[in-house]
RNA sequence: GGACGAGUAGCUCAGUUGGUUAGAGCAUUCGCUUGACGUGCGAAAGGUCGGGGGUUCAAGUCCCUUCUCGUCCACCA
């Protein structure tokens, strides 16, 4: 053996070991399942850090409950993430000074279908990479015809029952990606913009109103002010006329609960097609609503001489023309308002009048808070579930249209004669209800959480016959808080809906992983930490135990090099307590106490008394991380792992063998014997942790000294990856 | 405006139901080199557990209050 462990001489031979000899897929066995669906990467990118962590978290259980001899399942796959995937694509041709629209829909889906599936290879060499024991004969992709199968059928299913619907309504919309989102894919951030405080002038020519507001630019096609009826100041205004300062339109004041009357002038103007209140307030009172913005972010005809005009610009426009009537009564130049933005690419949201399809969520959502009510559910950290719960108060119904081409198009069609609808579970209808035969599929593809959201079944469904029967429900969804809402919510939505059952038994939530100074990683700020360049140069196993080192599960994690490196030195430690090991035993005669724990001899043999009490400990320590995995506890198990196999396995116990080991008598033999057993438990119970070291030495171990342990039972399984969890 | 989390050694963090001298890793200081490993070994130093008050025989741990960070939510134009 090397003086030191070379982990790119062992990584790649055992990964392939583990996977050509199968050692990744379930086995039978009448113990419960345990499964992990992968939350799938998606496939536009190389991995990165946060990647890094689940993967670690995600394996460490995944190996745990496989020694324990559990039928195991990691689930793997990858998603075509649509939105994000189609961003990451356009900033692609926009460097080449390209666009969308310089393509045709079948020739932009072609060319991000070749994209994804050149990256989704690359991501998936680099799971491999990391140690990721998961089931590649059971990998899926969320675009494989088969799930999108299920996809449809569950958005029939939902269109059958009444849950779907097709409606015009607000929508957030952003001018740059060209798309609708969801409430949940809105980022709110505060900013500074001018409050312009704007006189309307009385119909009556009895003075004015003023009313504050942050968009002066589609005041012309406003037809309506608002006060507050209980405001007792602004009440009598209600039915009273002004007049639209830009067009001179007559305008009505109507009154509404929803108005502040401490905010601003107390009076407000009403937007009913740009703003999600005033929409509501137009339904409430069946006000006209008036596009005054396109989809491009221009202002449209309605807008006389400010159409084509963007809106900043047209607001700028707007300013000056007001302010040249006279009407501009003040601007606050400091007010702070929030702001909405494109979470994906922070260009502010318009809201934005369009049909749209929508998933009723209430009745979905009930179901779900019952199912975490009543603990079908857990979130094994309390906190998570408090926000996941305040999550489902507060949900509007689901937009799932998405202007976009890169996901699943939507499978309704419809008739060009009576313009109904058609939905399908994918296939084209021949016909319309009214018998005509011409019909139009609609352009949009599906909101990616909607078929994401379904991830926990649907995979299950189309791997192996069986699957879904026998791992279904999923025993842990592991996924990071911020998409708690956009991911883990839908997922249960629709997997209580699809399958009567909830789709996963706990939710363990993952923090951030920062860098040594506690800041937030990221390109801008230079600090992003390359997962597989850490792996190259310190090997996967101390990356692995370097990232889930110091923190909860649960929590930011701050990840520094010389974290990892410090735990490349204890995997040289292993390496070497190994080699020590082997050194002293090979070929010499070993006495084992037997499989099952010594006898104490209570002080009539100090010698055993001792060989006892260092067996006894490594029980005890067995014991303790064992339940410390059983709860999430994954980094202080690490540490107990850590502590036991450096301290008092080799600083202790290794220096305490040195007086006997090299004798030929009963205490060299008992002595070497321990040595071994203490050798394969350590390795056991580090493999979660550090899969390669560990595998790399059982293998060698068995080889140089496997025939010397007898009937001890000790190195007995051919891979350390499915070996005995041992019992503490 | 609400809700939540954090504040423990120089740094990053553990400390389950309150119970001996408060722990770990990294960093620091000192001392060890033929004989598993210098990616090593041995030792040391370092904390009035954010501040204040309370409950208790006993509080980092429970209660109240306060300060400082951070996060999430919210339609105030």
């Amino acid at each position: 053996m090397d003086k030191r462990y070379d982990h790119k001489a062992h990584e790649a031979k055992i990964y392939s070991f583990w996977e050509k000899g199968g050692y990744f897929k379930p086995k039978t066995s009448k113990k419960d399942p345990f499964i992990i669906i992968m939350p799938p990467p998606n496939a536009n990118d190389d991995l990165h850090i946060g990647h890094a962590r689940f993967i670690a978290i995600e394996d460490i259980l995944t190996r745990y409950h496989r020694m324990k001899g559990e039928p195991t399942l990691w689930l793997p796959g990858a998603d075509h993430a649509g939105i994000e995937t189609q961003y990451v694509f356009e900033k692609k041709l926009q460097e080449k000074g390209k666009s969308r629209f310089d393509y045709d829909r079948e020739t932009l889906y072609k060319m991000i279908w070749d994209y994804v599936q050149e990256n989704k290879e690359k991501m998936e060499g680099q799971l491999r990479a990391l140690g990721s024991s998961c089931d590649w004969t059971r990998n899926k992709f969320t675009l494989d015809p088969d799930i999108v199968k299920i996809v449809y059928k569950t958005f029939k299913k939902l269109h059958d029952d009444g849950l779907v619907y097709r409606g015009e309504r607000l929508i957030n919309y952003c001018t740059h990606c060209g798309t609708g989102f969801s409430e949940l894919e809105v980022d709110r951030v505060e900013k500074t913009t001018p409050l312009y405080y704007i006189k309307y002038p009385k119909a009556d020519g009895s003075g004015h109103v003023t009313v504050a507001t942050t968009r002066p630019e589609p005041i012309f096609v406003d037809t309506h002010l608002a006060v507050n009826p209980k405001d007792k100041k602004k009440k009598d205004l209600i039915g009273t006329k002004v007049l639209n300062p830009l067009t001179d339109v007559e305008m009505e004041i109507i009154g509404d609960s929803y108005v502040d009357p401490e905010f601003g002038t107390g009076v407000v103007k009403i937007t009913p097609a740009h703003d999600f209140n005033d929409f509501e307030v137009a339904q409430k009172h069946d006000l006209p609503i008036v596009k005054a913005i396109n989809s491009d972010g221009e202002i449209t005809e309605a807008g006389g001489k400010y159409s084509g005009m963007r809106t900043k610009k047209a607001r700028e426009a707007v300013v000056v023309d007001l302010e040249k009537k006279g009407l501009i009564e003040k601007i606050d130049k400091n007010y702070k308002h929030v702001a909405a933005l494109c979470y994906r690419c922070k260009t502010p949201i318009e809201p934005m009048p369009s049909e749209q399809w929508f998933v009723k969520v209430k009745p979905l959502v009930e179901k779900v808070r019952g199912a975490v009510k009543t603990g079908k559910t857990k979130f094994p950290a309390k906190r998570f579930e408090k926000m996941f719960l305040h999550w489902l108060d507060i949900l509007y119904d689901w937009n799932i249209s998405r202007q976009i081409v890169w996901g699943m198009r939507i499978p309704a069609w419809q008739c060009e004669d009576c313009h109904e609808w058609t939905i399908t579970d994918g296939d084209p209808p021949s016909k319309c209800k009214c018998g005509h035969k011409e019909l139009v599929q609609d352009q949009d593809t599906f909101d990616t959480w909607f078929s994401s959201g379904q991830w926990p079944y649907a995979p299950l469904q189309t791997t192996k016959d069986g699957d879904f029967e026998r791992f279904y429900p999923t025993s842990v969804m592991n996924t990071g808080f911020d998409i708690l809402p956009r991911w883990v919510l839908r997922m249960m939505m629709l997997g209580i809906y699809t399958t009567g059952e909830v789709p996963f038994r706990e939710v363990l939530i993952h923090g951030l992983v920062r860098d040594k100074e506690g800041q937030k990683i990221s390109k801008s700020k230079g600090n992003v930490i390359n997962p597989l360049d850490m792996s190259e140069k310190y090997g996967a196993d101390a990356l692995r135990m370097g990232i889930i080192w110091g923190a909860l599960v649960e929590n930011d994690i701050s990840l520094s090099e010389d974290n990892i490196r410090g735990q490349r030195n204890f995997s040289n430690k292993v390496w070497n307590i190994t080699r020590y090991v082997l050194d002293k035993t090979e070929g010499k005669k070993l006495e084992f106490f037997g499989p099952e724990m010594p006898k104490h001899t209570t002080g009539k043999d100090l010698f055993k008394d001792d060989v006892y009490s260092r067996f006894a400990e490594s029980t005890k320590k067995i014991g303790e991380i064992t339940k410390k995995l059983d709860g999430y506890k994954l980094n202080e198990a690490g540490e107990i792992v850590y502590q036991y196999i450096w301290h008092d396995f080799a600083d202790s116990t290794i220096e305490w063998s040195k007086k006997f080991v090299d004798e030929d008598s009963e205490k060299g033999e008992y002595t070497r014997g321990l040595l071994v057993d203490l050798l394969a438990r350590s390795l056991k119970i580090l493999h979660p942790f550090m899969p390669f070291v560990t595998e790399a030495l059982w293998q060698i171990t068995r080889k140089e000294i496997g025939d010397q342990t007898g009937n001890s039972g000790l190195l007995k399984e051919k891979a350390l990856i499915t070996a005995e969890w041992p019992k503490g």
